[in-house]
DNA sequence: CATATTGACGTTAAATTCACATCGCTATAT
DNA sequence: ATATAGCGATGTGAATTTAACGTCAATATG
């Protein structure tokens, strides 16, 4: 378990180091099958580090040493992981996609790869380089100031990016819920968020259920402007039912054993 | 995927070496068929490295290549350091800094992060991920539609958060000169290019002396509206008179021995 | 008109995935 | 202490998918 930690890093530096390899070099390299090859590459690619192409990996386009070292950091990928499977139930082919600057939204660009074509627009850095010079992906992103803590383009540039554009789904998360109000802890950052409601049609919010009973110093929007409001198992039957009765759609997804 | 990659740059080397190449003498020399030939050369035409005769191939005239991301070849590495060090010149700490595209420009900000305080803006990716996360640098990045081959961000999106903003010195460069006229190939680039210059009192254009008296698609400006035009040692005395009579203010940078 | 180019389709080779077997380690019960 | 059940990592070979290329006919070009 911790040896494969430790191989799937070896394996992400090699390629870091010569940008692009061939499956068969790392098969070579590494003395192992090219099954075990494929499994390591897969979750690498999933993480966001490696992307995999036919019979080679490369490297993310940018970022390369952040998203190297990011992968170990992974807090509660797996409900993340979970949330973003479910997420692409809004989704289809074809559309145009906004995610915000949220690990929650990045999880689900992941997923996007497979359903093409797509447009996708993001304030993220992450998301960006995730999403640059993939085959039938149209990406825009929306510029700004860079602020590192959010490793994103924020402020009034950003905002009056978003008001130029109009995406079928909006795809985004929220630092605290409260009742039925989602709070934002930067008040900046809630202005992007804010416009970004306005350009979009449909409106997925993501919150893992820890995020419950919390707030932040800023309110972000009430749960009930949202199309659906997906969460993780966890939240008490009372508050569920409590937000039902507000008029939440409230949408509980299972943790899927993968 | 990748044995198709490398061939493309094999054929993209051989064409770039001949300058002209018929595509039978591909077909004869790479020893595949000619829809194959033809296959690989559309891709390559479509990155900007080639260009498509009626029965042959030719190098893309204006220089395009360069920036075509993976193609970007290294051999005018040192003039573009040296162009880049004397732009320098040009920019003050404190400053609020534009950039644009070109790997010219790239290669001023690796030179920036030795300036600071300062304000930088651009629409180029590379740039970007060298200036995020930086001390003392506050970095605004030009969103909009992501366009691989220049590894960059245009359209219109881009070109209006260009005229939310003022600049005090832009920094660019173009894909051709010819007599008093700066051609950029693609058209939407020239008009990003364009609200560059309106946003920026100081405008500082770098082109390496070849690529004088080579035309590109589009008209960019006229090299009097630019208050400084350096380039690179070779430059026809005669030339250089000729442009300094019309009013252009022209700098040749001796290349530093280093 | 001759030749170049494009598009549709089939073939082949290769890469990838899938299902299943094995191995090694750990925790737990006997 | 020993046995063993469980879990994760790995390997194997077949089945499936995908990419690359060639052929030929239709179309476009000089």
């Amino acid at each position: 378990m911790i040896k494969a930690d430790e191989r799937r890093e070896e394996i992400a530096e090699y390629v870091i180091k010569l940008g692009q390899v061939r499956i068969d070099d790392l098969v070579e390299h590494f003395g192992v099958s090219r099954m075990t090859i494929h499994r390591h590459i897969d979750r690498l690619a999933q993480q966001g580090v490696l992307r995999k192409l036919h019979g080679a990996v490369t490297v993310q386009p940018s970022g390369l040493y952040e998203s190297a070292f990011r992968y170990r950091v992974t807090v509660n990928r797996a409900e993340k992981d979970t949330l973003a499977r479910a997420a692409l139930d809004y989704v289809e082919a074809g559309q145009v996609v906004m995610l915000d600057d949220s690990s929650t939204a990045n999880a689900v660009a992941t997923l996007l790869l497979d359903v093409k074509p797509l447009t996708v627009i993001t304030n993220s850095v992450a998301t960006a380089s995730l999403l640059t010079n993939v085959d039938d992906i149209d990406f825009i992103c929306l510029g700004g100031k860079y602020h590192g803590t959010y490793n994103a383009y924020i402020g009034i540039v950003c905002e009056n990016a978003v008001a130029q554009l109009r995406a079928n789904v909006l795809i985004c998360s929220a630092s605290a819920i409260t009742g039925t109000t989602a709070f934002i802890q930067d008040p900046n950052v809630v202005r992007v968020k804010q416009a970004m409601m306005a350009a979009s049609v449909k409106r997925i919010l993501l919150v893992d259920h820890a995020k419950f009973d919390r707030i932040a110093l800023h309110v972000f929007d009430d749960l009930t402007s949202f199309d659906a409001v997906l969460t993780t198992e966890g939240l008490g039957d009372a508050q569920a039912q409590h937000l039902e009765r507000a008029g939440v759609k409230l949408r509980i997804v299972k943790t899927t054993a993968q």
